[in-house]
DNA sequence: GAAATAGTGTCTCTGAGACAATATCGT
DNA sequence: ACGATATTGTCTCAGAGACACTATTTC
């Protein structure tokens, strides 16, 4: 038919073709008074006006050079925040998911250290801190209660082998808030000392001073922060099995 | 602007708007005289025709239900195989991928017993077995070195937690042909005992009978079949650290 | 018996899990 | 001194890694 990819590209035109709408949606996690929470948006459009949903939606072809910047872009616009951590969890299309047609978002899952949604950037839309358990009972948009279940077994997982859970912390922090943030994103109580064994040995903080502990009582703990490249580590044992 | 959802989705139109194209790829591997090998196709088509490529294409929203199916199908075509492994690995996107314009592929990786290309189904275009070393030094089109290297990673690292290397072989197989899919598939060798310990715990295989060692040579060796919901399994040691 | 491959015995080492003991803070 | 929290000591247990040894087959 076309003689070179020149011709072939010259006469190609996206727009013949029956293409699958894309979007990313991101579960963005925290943790406020010992509890997971996600940070939803009331959507102010059709479809699904008015409904719970995850932050997210199209990829912006001038401004987005990739999936992962496009995801970053957005994470941005809600919180403000530059560098958290964010990772793809899956992409999950289908013919059902989206009243407006074959669908496919790519889901993304990030940890930010708290801060009150009042300080976010862009609140033209209603956006909010939700305990996860309360999350899960909203009547969400679209099959975003599937997608946040996704995103929620993601972070449990990932928590049993590296040290993700440091990003939901502000630094510097002590040992027992981190193991209280692996506890709750672990849904099981750790033993202090293997924790600390296993979190001290894997070199992956940095010592930065003594504090009270958060209640204001007791003996002085060591702060720390998470060294430069620590989220590289990933542990040979699996915790709590 | 619209006063319902209903009125919003009989004037949506999707080719409003700048939507990136969509395909699925996928990195088929299996193990053929003890060497790891990737499948992969000659292009008939523009643009980068003739080039070798991983097999995949676009979402047919008339006979896909969701993406793992569309990815099943794809596989199914190329290679005949109904119930191999298949696993979404990344989403990768941006804007310089294909030429055509801004672009996202789901990669997929699957794992199967070898069968020669002859026997395969839709063998319009030239498809064949590569050895995974020289695959990786062909010209291929697209990006597709780098999602070759992706898939194989997703592999190597999932080796090192579960059983996957067991969907290269067919029923049934030897503890010796296990433990060498595992260290082609690792990179590394294995002590033997160590292996059969593991994999013998584990409780995921099945004895099926005893047979002659693949040379033919030697004492007669215990032959096993993997248990029903094998692919569960998860250990909590990573090998080789 | 020799070559080849399958399968076992057993010691060491690492890190998890349990639990008690000690240390240091404010009041 | 007491309550609260941080930090350490140490025993046990599971499973990896190393390596030698035994068992069974063909030729």
């Amino acid at each position: 038919m076309y003689k070179s990819e020149q011709e072939y590209l010259k006469n190609y035109n996206v727009h013949r073709y029956d293409i699958p709408l894309l979007s990313i949606d991101i579960g963005i996690f925290t943790i406020l008074n010992g509890k997971l929470h996600v940070l939803l948006i009331e959507r102010g459009e059709f479809p699904y006006k008015e409904r719970w949903a995850l932050p997210g939606g199209f990829i912006d072809q001038s401004q987005d050079q990739d999936l992962h910047s496009s995801a970053l872009r957005k994470l941005t616009e809600k919180t403000g925040v530059t560098t958290p951590h964010l990772e793809q969890v899956e992409t999950v299309g289908n013919a059902t998911r989206d009243p407006r047609g074959w669908s496919v978002t790519s889901l993304y899952m990030a940890l930010i250290p708290y801060a009150p949604t009042s300080k976010f950037i862009d609140s033209v839309s209603d956006v909010r801190w939700w305990p996860y358990e309360q999350a899960i009972k909203l009547d969400l948009a679209f099959d975003h209660l599937e997608l946040i279940a996704k995103a929620r077994a993601r972070l449990k997982s990932k928590t049993a082998y590296t040290i993700i859970p440091i990003h939901v912390l502000s630094s510097p922090f002590t040992l027992t808030q981190l193991q209280q943030a692996f506890e709750e994103l672990l849904e099981k109580s750790i033993e202090k000392k293997s924790f600390r064994r296993r979190i001290l040995s894997a070199d992956v903080l940095e010592e930065v001073g003594q504090g009270l502990p958060a209640g204001g009582l007791g003996r002085i703990a060591a702060l720390y922060q998470p060294k430069q490249g620590c989220e590289q580590h990933s542990f040979v044992w699996s915790l709590g099995n």
